[in-house]
DNA sequence: TTCAAAGTTTACGTTTGCGTAAAGGTAAGC
DNA sequence: GCTTACCTTTACGCAAACGTAAACTTTGAA
């Protein structure tokens, strides 16, 4: 019926987003992610393919593995009043880090943009 | 006449830019700046500020001190086709991914909007 | 001229995020 | 039952980007 699997092995995510497995066992280390395990090998769900795609987002922008920890496990937390503050406060000081991240790229494609019709101008010209 | 001072000292730049002297000490041992000397003093002119921002953008954006001195010693030249050619490989590199990371930005402070409603109004219900 | 604030070099220490053996257990097909 | 591919744990190694301490020197103000 749905086109999703249900059950995957580490070097199955691995392939998928083309890191190691190495790397996936340092994240469980770390506490980040928990697949079950049949007999000694891991099985990791639909759950923890998604928890795996926000800790590479979380790494692509920058954040360190603690960081994405934090925000995972807040996030996943519901009805605490303490809890929803400070996911809150985190979110906004995450805003403005992101925002300032932002207008850096977009600047950077501008330039990446100009300067590329400039050389390549200048390549034809030549 | 202008706004922009000429000379820095490196606490003015420290304080500027809020990071530490070190960081900058740092910086000019990887050869990513260079400022001239008033005797064992380093004075920074307002290109090496300028250069200075550059490497804090570049930070700000994952790129790793090697690479943003590579980007920006290769910046600096013209002429050489050879240097023309592999900066304009290193900027379709860095552009992919800063694609990437310009979608992942933008996912994520929708998600951030999308949840700080949830939480503000979930917290107004109690 | 003396004192504090800021600057300098040298060099070892620390954290993060895995890489990379070593040494072996397990599942599936033949 | 044997091979092959893939999995496991344990643990030391390593590069990057500074932190930090030690031991001076320089400069500007009082």
């Amino acid at each position: 019926m749905s086109d999703e699997k249900t059950e995957y092995t580490i070097s199955d995510l691995a392939k998928e987003f083309e890191i190691t497995s190495r790397s996936i066992r340092h994240y469980e280390d770390e506490n980040l992610i928990t697949p079950t395990r049949r007999g000694v090998h891991r099985i990791y769900s639909a759950r923890d393919r998604v928890r795996l795609q926000l800790i590479l987002r979380g790494k692509r922008l920058g954040f360190s593995l603690a960081e994405i920890k934090e925000i995972i496990d807040l996030y996943g937390v519901e009805g605490e009043q303490r809890q929803t503050e400070r996911l809150l406060e985190l979110i906004n000081v995450r805003r403005d880090s992101l925002k300032q991240q932002l207008k850096d790229i977009k600047y950077l494609l501008n330039e990446f943009d100009v300067l590329e019709e400039k050389l390549t101008s200048e390549h034809l010209a030549k």
